[in-house]
DNA sequence: ATCCACTTGCGTACAGTGTTCGCATATGCG
DNA sequence: CGCATATGCGAACACTGTACGCAAGTGGAT
């Protein structure tokens, strides 16, 4: 057993012929994260078992990610980068609208980002972040909101989402920990437009004072 | 060492003389952990620190609370408690702005909410919850909304204060991490009323259009 | 090739967590 | 008094995030 490395290896015997692994960096560690929260909900996340579906130990993890928070942060813009805001267009309703239901898809596609939201919030505003909010905030301008007031009706539009997002998220927790009867997504998306129409109609409304 | 206890005990020398302690129960428990929770924030929120409050061993807390989550949700119905909704009254709006702006205030007493609400949710609807959740339909039927769409139309609005108590929760933990200079709470209060206001706008056009 | 500075993986360990179990004590009732 | 039941709690378990130090690899300068 010692020293018994043939001089001159063939392609086949060689240990990892090229690059051994896809290596450990933070994209991959980011992105196993997610896909273990939508596996497995937010409390399954702890360092040891990411690191085990990634191959690697614990304390690995944190030469790329310098806590677990920092890790959720990352999660967090990840989650961002999903997003497509729709570009401005004549008619201004449609876009914001859009851009709305996209961010209500994002969080019911991972029900675990409404917990990390109220945790972390809209966080230390990560690139992806910053990237859509700056497309979001364009759609209000391009409604005819002055400078100072886009910002204002755009901080509306998104609490009221992530709001709604965070009472469904819950809700339905607690219908799946009570094995109670799933309350049908129609109803759930009737209400969501409800209220997503109010306060558009508040906006057109203040739109048309300007 | 053996049995030296007094025959006769003076009242002085009893061990407790008339009831030893307020006695452990799910009140004090319940208001200890508000109290704890407002004082060092969520995170330092453990059965072990919690008991210690209360003078009591960790396990103790079992004998009247069956788990952690089990204490948060009532915590959650215990901060329902703390609204105020107005009555009724013969102009819809300013009770339901006022509604709105109790809740508000609550999870700015308390900013450790945000992240439970998420956690939570509205949770197994505790009594305070189901009264105030009554309270506060009634000001949506008494503006004059049908009896399928009011419920929409308040929860469209708690949506609404929640989402902005997450986000303004998480902002204002993001200055605290970064030392930064606070955000003068005149402007996030005029953020809140500018989406408050919009939001409302579109009630008076959906009530004057029914 | 040889050294060196530096990065990366990871085994060990520690303090702290929620929670279970069993024992001791208190309490109410016949 | 005697007994059933409720309550307090010490010990222990499985698990968490993470600091530390050692080993192995890497890339450049000599």
């Amino acid at each position: 057993m010692t020293s018994d490395k043939p001089p001159t290896p063939s392609v086949w015997t060689r240990p990892h012929p090229k690059r051994t692994r896809p290596a450990l960096n933070r994209e991959r560690i980011v992105a196993e994260a997610v896909r273990l929260l939508d596996d497995e909900g937010l409390e399954s996340l702890s360092m040891r078992t990411l690191a085990v579906r990634l191959g690697t130990a614990a304390t690995s993890l944190y030469r790329h990610v310098t806590s677990k928070d920092e890790l959720i942060e990352l999660v967090v813009d990840e989650l961002y980068g999903e997003l497509d805001v729709p570009d401005p267009a004549a008619e201004w309703r449609a876009p914001l609208a859009g851009c709305a239901r996209s961010l209500r898809a994002m969080i019911l596609r991972h029900p675990w980002a409404a917990s990390v939201l109220g945790q972390v919030g809209l966080a230390e505003l990560g690139p992806n972040l910053a990237h859509q909010s700056a497309r979001q905030l364009a759609l209000f301008h391009a409604a005819g909101f002055p400078p100072g007031e886009a910002e204002r009706a755009m901080d509306g539009l998104l609490a009221y989402v992530i709001g709604m997002g965070v009472s469904e998220a819950a809700y339905l927790s607690l219908l799946v920990r009570t094995g109670q009867t799933e309350h049908p997504r129609e109803l759930r998306d009737g209400t969501f437009d409800y209220g997503l129409d109010r306060y558009l109609d508040g906006l057109q409304a203040r739109l048309a004072a300007l």
